[in-house]
DNA sequence: CCCTAATAAGTTGCGCACGACTTAATCGCG
DNA sequence: CGCGATTAAGTCGTGCGCAACTTATTAGGG
């Protein structure tokens, strides 16, 4: 534990209202290591290259693994529903489940009420995938090595920043 | 998605299980919502599409930008030095300097004490950049809404993760 | 009932990201 | 000095990620 202040972020709501509030100190700087986003950045990659080896041996790629841990928890849900989940466009969902498709993971099936809906329904393969999945968590929680305060206060700062981004 | 016509969002500071949910089983989850990684993903892109008008108005992408920063701080950077301070493979960065270089903000030259190295150095037009940059970092920590603590609890926790996951 | 608007999924084009590989220059050891 | 190993940059192929657009289907008001 090599981090000071690392600890709970928001415990008693001390934040300063917003409402034509002056700029926090050191946002104005061009410095790359000053910039939050530069952060968010470096660790999103570094931790998906981290996920890769785990998830080449499922023959799986990083937004491959999310849209089969969404399925993992409901199957048959719509491109739609994913989409929305996942918070992709159909753009890139489209060939992604097509390759998924391909790989006998899953099938899509229009559905009847609404032929413009498509349902992603797991195969027998694509649940069976599963079991072998159940590791993977596991062991990036082990590889990323943050305390369970700091994984909780990192999700919910993360899930802040991306509520108050997507406006 | 959250609530409409206000400022960034303060959110609870401890998130309870949701009400008739299963318990957040946390770490050895498969479930979409309790993994760090996911929230990371879709915060990293999130801030990315908030960048995306600031940045068309310079004619730049996020990871261009990012170059550009990188070069306002050390002029006549190689390749080389580049890709470790954006943590970027050459393979990545070959293409995107190309770019650049097309659109007239930079300048590829092979130095001369070792002709393997290429030294990246601004043009008049890409230091001129910097100026209509300024504004960048501003309007995005005002976006973000995250106050100082936050922000820099948020970095920390970033470079931690980078850091270990990284190893 | 029609006709327009909306919605769902998909296609296309472009720019990353990265692994695997290539080319060319420098290093370093015998 | 010679020459294999290392290093720097780049090419190529694949898979996202997203804007702009297309196609097909459904919804809903007059």
């Amino acid at each position: 534990m090599s981090t000071p202040g690392a600890g709970p972020a928001q415990e008693d709501a001390a934040l300063p209202a917003r409402e034509g509030s002056p700029p926090p100190t050191q946002h104005g700087s061009l410095l790359l290591e000053d910039q939050l986003c530069f952060a968010l950045y470096a660790a999103s990659r570094a931790v998906t290259a981290r996920y890769r080896p785990l998830l080449d041996a499922l023959d799986l790629t990083y937004p491959q693994y999310l849209v089969m841990l969404a399925l993992w928890e409901q199957d048959s849900i719509s491109v739609r529903d994913l989409g929305t989940a996942l918070q992709l466009e159909s753009s890139t969902l489209s060939p992604l489940l097509k390759r998924l498709e391909a790989n006998g993971l899953l099938r899509r099936e229009r559905r009847a009420e609404d032929e413009r809906s498509v349902a992603l329904r797991l195969t027998d393969a694509g649940v069976r995938l599963r079991d072998r999945a159940e590791t993977v968590p596991l062991a990036m929680g082990e590889a990323m090595g943050l305390t369970p305060e700091q994984d909780a206060t990192a999700k919910q700062l993360l899930r802040l920043l991306t509520a108050n981004v997507t406006r």
